[in-house]
Order: C-alpha cells, then sequence, then structure tokens
DNA sequence: ATACTTATAGTCTTTTTGACTATTACTTCT
DNA sequence: AGAAGTAATAGTCAAAAAGACTATAAGTAT
C-alpha cells in the first residue's frame, strides 16, 4: 500500500526518557532526523507491519507496542497523499543494540528534552504520543517494558518523574507503591553504590497485569 | 483513495445512551445494520472526511468528533484490502433528524444494550468507542454534547451511569458535580413534572474548558 | 570519627470518599 | 382536604487517602 505508512515512536529509558531517531539515507528528507516508519504491506495487519519494521531497529520481536491514532492531514507529506499509522513503544534502551536499516545511514537516542527538528508531521506525531504514554502512566501500572527485571523505588520514581516531568515526594510515592502490592521485595540490595544500598523490588506479574485491565487513577 | 474508508461510532443520549447505525442499501452486506461510514477522497483530512460523513447524516456540521484509532486487520473487510479509520461522535439525538444517505436505506438509534449483529469488524469497532467514551468521562466533563442547555442534576447523573453502566449515590454525586464549580445555578425550575421540581443548570464554559484541558479523575 | 548521601520509617493535618439519614417540595389520588 | 407518592436537597459521620513534613538508619568517602 503506497499510501499508508506506519511510524513509531519508541521511548527508552535509563537514567532519563529518550526517543530513538534515524537519519535518512536519502529521500525528500535526506540527512534529517525522523521517526523509523516505513510502508504497509498487503499481506500484513496494521500490527504486524509496526512489529515488522520494530524488529528491524532492535532484532527483536513482540515488543509492547501500541497503536496511537492515524496521521491524515492533506499535505502532510510533500510528493504525494500518505496517511499514517502512529505506533509508540517502550523498551529499555541498554538492553538493545539498536542498528540502522535499509533506508536510514544511523540511528541514535534523544532525550526527550533535546528532539532535533523534525520532518512532516512526526513532531506531532511524538507529542501526541507522549502525552499518550502520560495518561497511560497514571491509569495502570508502567515499568515492565523500562526498567530492568530488579530495580529500586528510587529508579521507579525516577521513571514517573521522567514521564510526568515533576517531582514527587519520596516517602508518599513509597507509600503509595508499596500499598498497591505490585512490587515483591526480593530481599536483595543494590551493591557497588557509594551510599546506603536501596532494597531491590521486582514486579508481581499477577497483580500487574491486574491493574492493567481494571485500571486505577494516580492524580499527580 | 479506495484502501482507506472512515467508519462513524455516532453515541446519542436522552434517557440512555444509543448508537446510530444504517441499514446498507447494497453491496456485500446488503440488508445489515453496520456503523456510518465512507471513503477518504484524496483532498480531504480524515477529520474532515468523517466531519463529511457525520453531515451527511446529521445535515450539521462541526459536532463534536473525535478519532479513535485505525482497524488494519488483513481479512477486516472481505472483498480486497480496506484499512479504516475509527471516529466517534457524542450528540444529542432528538436534536437532529437523521437521514438515510445514498448507500443507506434506512438509519436509526439502537439501544447500547440492544445492538444487532454488525458486519465486518464493526463490533469490535463499537466496543473500542464505548472503552474510549468510558475512559473520557473519567477524565473530563462530558455532557456538553448530549444535554440539554439546560439540565437537571438528576439527567446528568443519568448521562454517567448510562455510559459506565453503574449506579451511582445521588448525594454524593451532587456533592461531587457542585464541587467542582462546572455548573451554573441558572435560577430555573423544571416545569411539568408530577413531583417536585428541580433546578436546572448549565455548563460553565470557562471552567468546562480548563477542565477538558487539564484533566481529572473521578473514580468510579 | 565525621560529613555526606540516600533509604526507610513514621507523624499529623487536611481532603476526599462512601454510606447513610432526614427533611423538603410538589403532584396526584381518594 | 388529607394522604401517599416521588424526587430534590441538606446534612452527618466514620474511614480512607493525600500532602507536607520530620526523624532516623545505613552505608560510603575523607
Amino acid at each position: 500500500m503506497d499510501d499508508l505508512s506506519i511510524d513509531c515512536v519508541i521511548f527508552g529509558f535509563t537514567d532519563e526518557l529518550k526517543v530513538l531517531l534515524v537519519k535518512h539515507a536519502d529521500g525528500i528528507s535526506k540527512g534529517k532526523w525522523a521517526l523509523p516508519g516505513g510502508w504497509i504491506t498487503y499481506d500484513e495487519s496494521l500490527d504486524q507491519a509496526a512489529n515488522r519494521i520494530l524488529k528491524l531497529l532492535t532484532g527483536v520481536d513482540n515488543l509492547f507496542l501500541e497503536q496511537l491514532k492515524a496521521f491524515g492531514a492533506v499535505n502532510r507529506f510533500p510528493s504525494k497523499r500518505v496517511v499514517t499509522v502512529g505506533y509508540y513503544t517502550l523498551i529499555r534502551d541498554i538492553d538493545y543494540n539498536v542498528v540502522a536499516g535499509f533506508t536510514a545511514s544511523d540511528v541514535q537516542w534523544f532525550s526527550i528534552n533535546e528532539i532535533p527538528d523534525l520532518p512532516y508531521d512526526h513532531q506531532e506525531i511524538l507529542d501526541y504520543a507522549w502525552n499518550q504514554l502520560k495518561l497511560k502512566v497514571k491509569q495502570e501500572p508502567i515499568g515492565f517494558n523500562l526498567l530492568p527485571k530488579k530495580f529500586t523505588l528510587l529508579q521507579l520514581q525516577n521513571l514517573y518523574e521522567s514521564i510526568l516531568q515533576i517531582k514527587l515526594d519520596k516517602p508518599n510515592f513509597r507509600r503509595k507503591m508499596l500499598g498497591m502490592k505490585l512490587l515483591i521485595d526480593i530481599d536483595e540490595k543494590q551493591d557497588n553504590v557509594s551510599h546506603r544500598a536501596a532494597k531491590l523490588y521486582r514486579f508481581d506479574e499477577q497483580v500487574y497485569q491486574s491493574l492493567k485491565e481494571h485500571k486505577f487513577v494516580l492524580d499527580w
């Protein structure tokens, strides 16, 4: 389908929230950083197409992937009428060795606060994606795809703070998180830190799933 | 564009939540009730296309209209590959005299609880739309497009109950609603009711808009 | 041993829920 | 006219949650 494309907003997190961009090797916006994307073929669903594109970059299949919506302004693409379907995904950036694909000469993580000029309506797609992420974070647990298996409460708090771009009170955050019974104390501690080591936790997958389904509400 | 269509979930409300369906005059699913839809032309954005289709049915332009997402399973449409973009809209049903368009032999409101068998993936689109509506109702004020200019607190409560399909406590609902300062007491009362007349309110558009932007959270 | 850093525990006040009860105003039936 | 019915509106009270803190603990670095 030469009038329908996919564009992916790939969020990563280690110490801060990041987005993966690719540099176009050629075409109209040659040399510009843009969201990774591609065309949809006739024999794949939208979700499959997005997954294929994501796999090209990360080498990994079946990452968390969710559709945003379709973007269809008449002149969003210069040469002809193209509607694009936006997707977003959450991954732990350092777990993956991202590689430039066919049409991309380079790939790179950018801090969410230092995004370069993007072509087409990619900035709009990114803004929309971030907004969705902010909403999501208030309604269901997050972090399973963004944090290591074992993590500290502060890491989790930093994730929330990075996404929402706000500062949270530490003791209150602890109380709330521990109160939802989502975290399991695995009775280990950090090491190699130059201060008191924090306890490590992991998600309780059962609770995580059920919270995802029932939705809750964090009024931050 | 012959591979990209629009489908609209048009929610209406008077005493209960309803959905507007059209009966196909011909084509593969002739005689079946389905979501109103149409093809996207090259010279209109997705939003414009949805708006055009909605206007055909209601005669009115620029109703509240919001995209759901794109639906793109490979075999969702029988004869060829078609991706559809779902939209939903909220209108006060009795304000509009809906008319059957070119390809529809009939139009009718159906109670949300008595939806007939729908063709293609229209049931999936409808479910998705209702879900979105449920989420929306918890995050921003609603009713501006669904209620008459002047309404009682009970009417507003019925709207919430119809959408969420739950029963709410009357005194608590009052307290919460009045507490948000969203309603203006216009110092009038119902008439022609066979019981104590309730006060009439209208929305404070300023507050309505600002609540829409800042989002809140109703944990029902 | 002391200064620094982060973890973790706990307090206290204010707000917000949720579940009710009580009373009021109006209509209609007898 | 009085009683019964129906929904509106006011108010209570205890439990839970949020917000803003303070205090202490457990380590590292100097």
